[in-house]
RNA sequence: GGGGAAUUAGCUCAUCUGGUAGAGCGUUUGCAUGGCAUGCAAAAGGUAACCGGUUCGACUCCGGUAUUCUCCA
């Protein structure tokens, strides 16, 4: 039987023979692209050349794509792990032609690969062919059919609809008829019972689609209408998974050595044993084995899991694994870290990224599980509570909204709810857990309503980017569109040639200004999105197609470049003092300051902080020359760059090198010419960001200049503010010292007084009616010190009733105290008394307790009143 | 980006509708035992995240800020 491996290496040899170049995948999680949070498709990392914003390096490549799929109409997250061929991460193996070979050769190396080199049985294959649409106006793919005829028995060749058999990349684009193959794994006496042909297609498990080659002959116009592409091109896709389950003769993707080894370690992890069922204990099984490679390959792409965006989903990702192994395989403690090495070994020769990172990676998993069975512990308290609640209001139904507080608020799963309800004979109410989640839905999409127009396109062609050599530059509008969210306006503005950067690499994207004849339009951010350099403008000028210069914020720019060399110095540094282990993990470049995130398991101490300040600031005042070249990758690499995990680049690279013996990077970004430009260079900040990732923040050039300068500032005030005293800190201490000591002593000194009080009090006691009566004035500071007197009058008399009265500051305040069985047996009640005897005569309000009650007010004339008015009440 | 929640002793958390902030663990001290594990007793430890408002009175109610968690996009 061969192994994944050797398919996958089959498939790359097979297209090199047909003279292709094998390109490595792209990272999976997306990078600059709005649209997109993750690598869902082979094409995605070529989508640039389709649309024709960038010239392909080669005309023929093929690949195998690390791809991720969470939700879409054939995949649902909470689906994956319980039927046998559904997967979040999977690879996609493709062979693409740019303008190069089509239908021909695409169709008979397809079938050449599968017939010859896998030698599946031709019997047991049948392929689709575009059948036509009416309403498009659109032909049988008569070509594709001919070619396919050649090969393949009539009967083995269906027609197929739109949906199946016309491939679209959005509502816009290039796009063209498909060819699906097929694979019918059913046994002999099944086939006998329904042929094939009618299964294709029918989401039948084991008539499966293996492989789809798509011709991109079509530009599908804002219009609808169907232009023939200049340019054609094959853009194919075969998901690995399918393809091994095929070639190993299995019923389940699950059952190919693309998995087992991860259920056999899990198998020996928590000592249950995988069966093959339907049952929870096996969906466990193959949720663990799928999810598992989705939160691997991610993070060593760099994606950290978090609670926004693409971290979300891993983090939900990470969150299902756990749920299934804590509640299905009984298994309570963090389980996933430990599958990690099992899996980067398997992996190490096709994506070695996650082998080299397994430290890390394993380290922010095993971080994640544990805060997240934290949060269960948690959530596990407040079920409790819920159930109490519930039994106690005689139903059998758990509140829908109580179970989606539990969920919505304390991240506890709902189905983790419905476990534990069921164990106690309780069930959820489905229907208002579902109509308060549509609710949130509703409320967040309207919250993020985005209304884009139609682009106006005034002219075709690429955009010029001149920035690296200039901050301006003539331009004209090729084309623009109007956006707006939440009453907001905004238009955004292609350029045939512009010197704004946009937004990459944690530089932020350039501001500025388009000047032209009679106006200025403000540019307030530049991004990137589907290749194009996109600037966000307030308002349009009057005259679009007018010629204009762009120009760019120069002192943002500059700082801002100030910041990105910095950042490079920086990252030298760290690792020359913590290690070469430190990679870059994220990056923020802004002309204010700079926020790098790198690997790193430890605190940075203050002595290595000082020692990175160092040793940038020396290569500071050394002067270093920036040098920036392109060159190939190949190069970049022997000289020693830092390529980083989880970015996509091309075959040349632009280098920026700050002395060579110390820092080469691949970058994108803009940088000053030497690097003596910065000035100075000092660290504000270190902190965590996830397990195993530190967080440097740093300012430089002007930005260093201010923050120093405020520094001084504020220890010159505060030296002031000490009589100007030579030892700061030393005088501080003291005089937190003393504070806390005339603290002790004045609390003491009122306690004492309190007592003495309280005695003096006590001897004034008057007994009536067999009630001990004591009602006085007396001279205290503050509510709470009466409160104290009463309370602990109280406990040295026996059957009492207290009424203490004091003017303090002016205002009159009164404590009243009942005993309580002065209160059981006379209906003397310290609440009552306050409210309807003491309140009204001080021109105040009050309340409190049975046993003892305050009151405050404005009339402090009033007092001796109170004290009569509750004497006569015994 | 939008919603919900949390922040109380060194740590983990109580404090039902506003009315004198508590527990367990840990710390310190004393006692018991030859020593340890430990047991007993006592003590220290609080600006209730921060700022403002309502109230006679706010940990509690309202608004804002910060940090963290969580769900949705």
């Amino acid at each position: 039987m061969q192994s994944a491996n050797e398919i996958r290496r089959q498939f790359m040899d097979f297209f090199r023979s047909k003279g292709h170049e094998v390109v490595p995948s792209a990272p999976i999680v997306v990078k600059n692209d709005p649209t997109l949070l993750f690598t869902n498709a082979g094409m995605n990392q070529f989508k640039d050349y389709f649309l024709g914003n960038r010239a392909p390096e080669h005309s023929r490549i093929a690949d195998t794509q690390k791809c991720l799929r969470v939700s879409g109409k054939h995949n649902d997250l909470e689906e994956v792990g319980v039927d046998t061929y559904h997967h979040t991460m999977f690879e996609m193996l493709g062979n693409w032609s740019f303008g190069d070979y089509f239908k021909k050769e695409a169709i008979e190396w397809s079938w050449e690969l599968l017939t010859d080199v896998y030698k599946i049985p031709k019997d047991k294959l049948y392929v689709t062919v575009f059948g036509g649409d009416a309403t498009e106006n659109l032909p049988m793919d008569q070509e594709a059919y001919d070619y396919w005829r050649a090969l393949v028995a009539e009967d083995r060749i269906l027609m197929g609809n739109k949906k199946d058999n016309f491939w679209e990349m959005g509502d816009t684009g290039p796009c063209g008829p498909c060819s699906e193959i097929h694979v019918d794994c059913r046994t002999d006496d099944e086939k006998a019972m329904v042929p094939g042909s009618v299964l294709v297609n029918a989401d039948h498990p084991q008539v499966i689609e293996i492989w789809n080659n798509v011709f991109m002959q079509f530009n599908r116009q804002k219009d609808g209408n169907l232009v023939p592409l200049p340019a054609k091109h094959v853009d194919t896709g075969m998901g690995l998974e399918r393809l091994v389950r095929v070639l190993q003769g299995k019923q389940s993707n699950y059952d190919t050595d693309l998995f087992t080894g991860s259920i056999a370690s899990i198998e020996q992890i928590t000592g249950k044993k995988y069966g093959y069922t339907d049952s929870r204990q096996d969906i466990a099984f193959r949720v663990l084995s799928d999810h598992i490679r989705a939160i691997g390959f991610t993070i060593a792409d760099g994606q950290l899991p978090s609670n926004t965006g693409a971290g979300y989903v891993i983090r939900r990702i990470l969150r299902r694994a756990v749920r299934y192994y804590y509640s299905y395989l009984d298994y309570k403690q963090p389980l996933l870290h430990q599958l990690m090495p099992v899996l980067a070994l398997q992996f190490a020769g096709v994506f070695p990224e996650l082998h080299q990172q397994i430290d890390l990676v394993s380290r922010v998993v095993k971080e994640e599980e544990d805060a997240f069975l934290r949060t269960l512990d948690k959530g596990l308290k407040k079920i409790d509570d819920i159930i109490t609640a519930t039994k106690g209001r005689d139903t059998l139904t758990i509140d829908g909204k109580a179970a989606f507080e539990l969920y919505d608020t304390f991240g506890f799963p709902i189905d983790l709810t419905r476990l534990i309800g069921s164990e106690h004979g309780l069930h959820v109410d489905e229907g208002a857990f579902t109509a308060e989640m549509h609710q949130q839905k509703t409320r967040s999409r309207a919250a993020t309503a985005l209304d884009t127009d139609d682009w106006v396109v005034l002219k075709d062609g690429g955009t010029d980017f001149v920035g690296y050599e200039t901050l301006e530059a003539d331009a004209c509008i090729m084309k623009y569109r109007r956006v707006s969210s939440k009453g907001k306006e905004q238009y955004q503005l292609v350029l045939d040639a512009t010197p704004f950067y946009a937004e990459s690499g944690g530089q932020v994207g350039d501001s500025g200004e388009l000047v032209f004849p009679n106006e200025r339009i403000q540019i307030v951010d530049t991004k990137k999105e589907d290749g194009m350099i996109i600037h966000f403008a307030e308002a349009l000028p009057e005259n679009v197609s007018a010629p204009a210069v762009a120009r760019v914020n120069k002192t943002a720019r500059a700082a801002t470049e100030v910041h990105h060399s910095a950042t490079h110095l920086l990252h030298a540094a760290l690792r020359q003092v913590l290690g070469t282990h430190v990679a870059q993990k994220g990056s923020l470049v802004n002309d204010e300051h700079l926020r790098f995130d790198f690997s790193h398991f430890a605190k940075v101490t203050d002595e290595e902080i000082a020692r990175i300040e160092a040793i940038v600031n020396e290569k500071i005042r050394a002067n270093v020359p920036v040098v920036i070249r392109t060159m190939s990758k190949d190069e970049a690499v022997a000289m020693g760059a830092m390529a980083l995990f989880g970015e996509k680049y091309g075959n040349m690279v632009r280098v920026v090198i700050m002395d060579p013996a110390y820092s080469i990077e691949l970058c994108g970004g803009t940088h000053v010419g030497a690097t003596g430009q910065l000035g100075f260079f000092k660290i504000t900040g270190e902190s965590a960001v996830a397990a195993g990732v530190r967080r440097m923040e740093a300012v430089s050039g002007a930005a260093a200049e201010a923050f120093v300068n405020e520094q001084l500032q504020l220890i010159a005030n505060i030296a002031a503010q000490l009589k100007n005293a030579k030892d700061p800190v030393r005088a501080i201490e003291k005089l937190q010292e003393e504070r806390s000591q005339l603290e002790k002593h004045v609390e003491s000194l009122e306690a004492r007084q309190l007592v003495g009080i309280r005695n003096e009090l006590l001897t004034k006691d008057e007994i009536i009616n067999q009630i001990s009566f004591v009602g006085q004035m007396v001279n205290v500071s503050s509510l709470d010190s009466l409160k104290k007197l009463c309370s602990d009058l109280k406990s040295h008399l026996n059957d009492h009733v207290i009424v203490l009265c004091a003017n303090i500051d002016g205002k009159a305040f009164v404590a009243v105290g009942v005993d309580d069985k002065v209160n059981a047996a006379r209906g003397l009640d310290a609440g009552k008394i306050i409210k309807e005897h003491v309140a009204g005569l001080i021109k105040g309000g009050g309340g409190g307790q049975k046993s003892m009650a305050t009151a405050g007010g404005s009339d402090v004339g009033g007092l001796a009143t109170v004290i009569e008015n509750i004497r006569g009440l015994l």
